[in-house]
DNA sequence: GAGTTTATAGTAGTATTACTATCTTTTTTA
DNA sequence: TAAAAAAGATAGTAATACTACTATAAACTC
């Protein structure tokens, strides 16, 4: 059992699977899963059948898998969160706490031993994939209102008031936080899919020219 | 019937619904059942008991419900590219056309008669809450093969032209442009949703103040 | 230490979905 | 008017997304 854990919304599942061994695997699995076949070709049936044990037990801990998708995304969010907070709290510039905040959300994201149980790499990229289908559903306005998509609105607060503090005048600080936030996603999803769509190039480098593109879309904004 | 429509590429239906009554039926219906169900609720079944048809009689013209979704998306995308056709084709300054781009994109999108089966209203609503759904699929790379993301790429690829023409040196044109048009359409999503997310009112200054957090992000990105 | 909760896992279903196949009827058009 | 194309009717299948109920094991009380 990992000694540091995220508190994640109550609502997220039924019964809380960072603290049991089959709550795990569930996690452990499913990323893997999610990861490999797409969350639409995903079921607790195969999930069941990957860690041996049943559907019926699943549905004991996530009401659904769009619930258990909501959640591993949460989890995404606050990692993102923490990590941030460790890398800027000891700067006390603005604007290279937003540089550092923009570095992390742009850099390629590999696996983190701190959690054991939860592979980063494969977990960025159900983010990058998955992401939107959290909050483009019918359920959006209740799923909200059980404050289920916290993590995201963390990340996006803390960025937000950085940018406040570097040009308080400046009147789309949400909508810019938020969209640079999905864009960094997106962005590397058609610089894998659909190349036209994007500047950036497939290769290893790709993840400096996300930063610089969002460096530059997030500071030219911002110049008074 | 009606005199103009759209040629769409082949590959997203098996039988040309601009072709029939059924066809039309199906365009019609769809849009509506989408709109009030959302993409996951809708299915073939439900739409045939609306247009007194069956299930299989729609397998005729659509493989599946997820191709009829990028059929509709498509047509949107055709239809935005058409005016912006019309609407910039008269001015020289470059810096109007992308305003007037800006413009077409931000605006509140209403029935327009040129087409007599579509209510653009309602597709514009499906356009911001399923548009991500039409690319963020395993299958993404076979469908972008056969041509089908044409319409947004048309659209995008347009106004990157504009975008050089003010700014030759800008390095990221085709993601700021991607950027933006999704944007636009995510943020509307927010204003009704999850507006913490979002610097627009949910009253009907969004679409003015979205307009104007599109101006911003574009030109302050393009000043050289 | 026996008996009783309580937590957890497993079995077996059901309604719906996303199709496919086949056959008949209607409409179009050559 | 005959042929062909389109639409409709009917039925069936495998998979999905659950639910209800049963079984077992640990833990807690008396």
């Amino acid at each position: 059992m990992t000694t540091l854990s995220f508190k994640l919304n109550e609502h997220l599942y039924l019964r809380d699977p960072q603290h049991t061994q089959l709550g795990h695997k569930i996690i452990h699995s499913s990323i893997t899963l999610i990861d490999k076949l797409g969350f639409e070709q995903f079921t607790f049936k195969k999930l069941a059948l990957e860690i041996d044990s049943t559907e019926a037990s699943i549905y004991r801990y996530f009401e659904n898998k769009h619930r258990l998708l909501v959640y591993l995304i949460s989890w995404y969010w606050h990692w993102i969160e923490y990590r941030m907070e460790i890398f800027t709290s000891a700067l006390p510039d603005p604007k290279e706490k937003l540089k550092t905040c923009l570095r992390i959300v742009a850099e390629k994201q590999k696996y983190d031993p701190t959690f054991e149980f939860v592979d980063e790499a494969a977990l960025h990229r159900i983010v990058i994939s998955e992401l939107d289908k959290t909050y483009l559903t019918k359920g959006v306005d209740e799923l909200n209102k059980e404050g289920l998509f916290g993590g995201f609105k963390g990340v996006c607060q803390k960025i937000v008031k950085i940018v406040i503090e570097i040009n308080p005048s400046y009147p789309f600080a949400n909508s810019l936080v938020s969209t640079l936030l999905i864009t960094a996603h997106q962005q590397l999803f058609f610089s894998d899919h659909l190349p036209s769509l994007t500047s950036l190039k497939a290769d290893e480098d790709r993840y400096d020219n996300l930063y610089m593109f969002l460096e530059n879309l997030v500071f030219s904004s911002l110049k008074t």
